[in-house]
RNA sequence: AGAGAGGUGGCCGAGCGGUCGAAGGCGCACGCCUGGAAAGCGUGUAUACACCAAAAGUGUAUCGAGGGUUCGAAUCCCUUCCUCUCUGCCA
């Protein structure tokens, strides 16, 4: 959520930034202005009015002490008379407030301004590329079959017992997944993150602490007995670790890193496309997330990125980042670098980790602050990544690594999965 | 799930209809004292919003949350959430 002090000095600016995600938020602006117009105003009329009604309650107590009752019913009456006023104009701000968050809540964060404008997918931007596309022998396989062949997966088995998109792995399958856990677990602690292990459903409080409500209700499981959500990603709790928390500068960097099951609803999302490990309900992720002081945020970023880097150097996968343009933007995020592997067998980029930093526009949900030197509290900026997805990274794995003797397996996950080929 | 107790400032804890944003203590900050420290003494110590060009200042709200009674609520009533103790159930 955008602040509304913000826009009121920045209105021009923040139409300008936003076009770059292909939208007019002039319309939405103006309302917000509007709106914050109104409060503001029925607030000072509310105050004036309770102050009076306060002032009166001390004189007619005063009053009754010394015996002056019937003096005290005359203010008595005008009390009433504020109270009435006093109501109407609590319902007109409390209206007016929701109106007023309601319309926050529909404006995405501004984006940086390195991101470049454009309309989907098509136009993020290249800016880095490694490994080498392997060549496979002529009868490679995609990774659905190979999971098949070797009985690592067993997609049909997920569907009898919850449904599709919920895979059952079994033996090396199994392990290769527990590997890729405890090696990217052991990276990131060892860059200095805290590792977390939060509850894996959240509140709605936290849900909209980090964003994903009220614009992605349907996207999450819910347990209505309950009031939980199932967390899509462990961003959720984790981040609201810090919410309704005010920080000191000597806590910054905040380096927490999680491996949790993260469950997306994707409903309409159907085709071959999201064949196999490419798309499914439930898949593992082990996340990163830092809190920073806004002035070094985008340093932080960078070192996520080149942390990211860093596990898919010593996987030896071939990926490439890339900088999403404004229109492939997430809804929270104001810069967000994607990291894609190359999947040989399938000859398409898979996106295995998202980098991004959302500056205060989730700390101002959150009321995530920190005090600085002048002892004022000031918005912290939160970042998060994938280091990394699980899904992608195992079917970029078995279909890169693959010879007509066996899957080999990359040789710094050998230590962890105490094999060193799947065959 | 049932019975009981309770939720007050950074923490502990008093208040149980007006003078209470809230005693007292601890902690913290600054000052005095000291060769230095401790102790002691003094001063200060919440957040949000509004008004104001801004600072100063003023006002409003906040004693888990929401509603009600009252001229007036931390204090009374209702609803709800959470915590603790006991009983039950359970990995």
């Amino acid at each position: 959520m955008l602040q509304i002090q913000a826009i009121r000095a920045q209105e021009d600016a923040i139409i300008t930034a936003l076009k770059k995600r292909q939208i007019d938020a002039a319309p939405i602006v103006s309302k917000i202005l509007e709106a914050d117009q109104l409060r503001r105003a029925t607030q000072t009329a509310l105050d004036e009015n309770l102050a009076r009604a306060n002032k009166l309650a001390k004189e007619i107590g005063g009053l009754f002490k010394s015996g002056k009752a019937a003096e005290a019913q005359v203010l008595k009456e005008e009390s009433a008379t504020l109270k009435e006023a006093s109501k109407t104009l609590q319902a007109t701000l409390s209206e007016v407030s929701e109106t007023l968050q309601d319309l926050l809540y529909t404006l995405p964060n501004v984006p940086h301004e390195s991101v470049a404008a454009g309309k989907s997918e098509e136009d993020n931007e290249e800016i880095f590329r490694a490994g080498d596309i392997p060549t496979l022998h002529k009868d490679a396989l995609p990774h659905w079959e190979l999971a098949k062949k070797y009985d690592l997966i067993d997609f049909e088995l997920g569907v009898k017992i919850a449904g599709a998109g919920f895979p059952v792995y079994k033996g090396k399958g199994a392990k290769l997944q527990r590997a890729l856990i405890a090696y990217f677990l052991d990276k990131n602690t060892a860059a200095g993150y805290t590792e977390i292990q939060p509850p894996l459903v959240v509140n709605e409080a936290s849900g909209y602490g980090t964003g994903q409500l009220p614009d992605k209700e349907g996207q999450m499981y819910y347990m209505p007995e309950d009031k939980l959500y199932l967390i899509p990603t462990a961003e959720v709790p984790v981040t609201n670790i810090f919410r309704d928390v005010v920080l000191s500068e000597s806590d910054f960097p905040v380096k927490y890193t999680a491996y949790t099951p993260c469950f997306r609803r994707e409903a309409g999302s159907y085709g071959a496309h999201v064949r196999g490990l490419n798309r499914l309900h439930q898949f593992d992720k082990v996340e990163i997330v830092q809190v920073s002081h806004p002035e070094a945020s985008y340093e932080a970023l960078d070192g996520m990125v080149h942390h990211v880097k860093e596990i898919l150097q010593e996987l030896e996968i071939p990926y490439r980042i890339l900088r999403l343009c404004g229109g492939d933007l997430g809804f929270t995020a104001a810069l967000t670098f994607d990291f894609e592997l190359f999947s040989t067998a399938q000859d398409r980029w898979l996106e295995i980790s998202s980098v991004s930093n959302f500056e205060t526009f989730q700390a101002n949900r959150l009321k995530l602050r920190f005090k600085d030197a002048a002892g004022k509290s000031v918005l912290a900026h939160t970042l998060n990544g994938s280091a990394l997805a699980l899904p992608r990274v195992l079917a970029g794995i078995l279909e890169n690594c693959q010879t007509p003797e066996g899957i080999k397996i990359p040789k710094i996950l050998q230590p962890y999965t105490g094999f060193d080929m799947i065959s």
